[in-house]
DNA sequence: GTGGCTAACTTAGCTTGCTAAGTTAGCTGC
DNA sequence: GCAGCTAACTTAGCAAGCTAAGTTAGCCAC
């Protein structure tokens, strides 16, 4: 068996995160999964646990377990939402928003050095990306029926 | 924010994972992680701890937890490694072959389907995927020393 | 031939995924 | 106006990743 796809993209993902994860944890104090969910609060209006957990692409119990952390720790807001319902709304505190201030870009820039070194032409593998999780929701939506 | 590279890349992978997972449990009664582990061994030659934690990209406690529980299983052998030093020699049992061999094609198959349908060009993304990897492995060398 | 070095492995405890099952709040039908 | 439905959330327990620290086996210097 070569190396295929699905092995690459587990395994370059898994080296991904776990740097980044690093990286967060020794010089901003906080994990890269939650750092991910406070962006989404902040920059992408997840407003509700399962809005968020949506955009994350995991589960509704994983996300409820986050909250309460981010919570505890003062970096986000969780209310009942006055909106009706069982939902809870998610906002930033002054200190989520700059954690979340002073990261932003970041990573960003740090991969695109890492894919300009590769030759890996950034565009348009982050369009094939984005093209094929695109499909990926609508093939686990049309499953879901 | 828009979503970026390494958030689609962190979800895409996250959603392949578990749909793979999901289909392996149900249809062959083993995780995701431990059939990776197997065709490792199997086919691309991982015959110590070591090198089957690079080759997954992971650490050596969470090998040495998943040859213990797959040694129990039956799918594996786990012996010292004759050769000297602290090895062990790691070899699949007739049970783990005939896993391995059952399911074998069917997740690049079924994976090549979704990005078919997506237009993403497979080799091309298989490709980007693949030199990425090798150059986040050089990196990641590199910062070891 | 013993003391220290290194590599491979293990153990312990944490994080953060998951599924299954329970709770809570509004909505719908009759 | 209450019975049942659904959606959002929580709780409990499992899986598999991690780091830190300990063990084991060979190797090297003297």
């Amino acid at each position: 068996m070569e190396r295929n796809l699905s092995l690459n993209l587990h395994v370059l993902t898994a080296r991904l995160d776990r740097a980044a994860d690093r990286i967060l944890r020794a010089e901003h104090n906080v994990s890269y999964s939650r750092f991910l969910a406070l962006t989404l609060v902040g920059e992408l209006g997840a407003s509700t646990q399962r809005t968020l957990a949506d955009y994350l692409g995991v589960t509704e119990p994983s996300v409820s377990r986050m909250t309460s952390v981010l919570a505890a720790e003062g970096l986000l807001d969780v209310q009942p939402d006055p909106g009706g319902g069982n939902r809870r709304r998610l906002s930033l505190t002054d200190g989520g928003k700059r954690l979340v201030a002073s990261i932003r870009q970041e990573f960003e820039d740090r991969l695109a050095a890492v894919v300009a070194q590769s030759g890996v032409p950034y565009a348009e593998y982050a369009e094939h990306t984005a093209r094929l999780l695109a499909t990926f929701d609508r093939l686990e939506r049309e499953a879901g029926k």
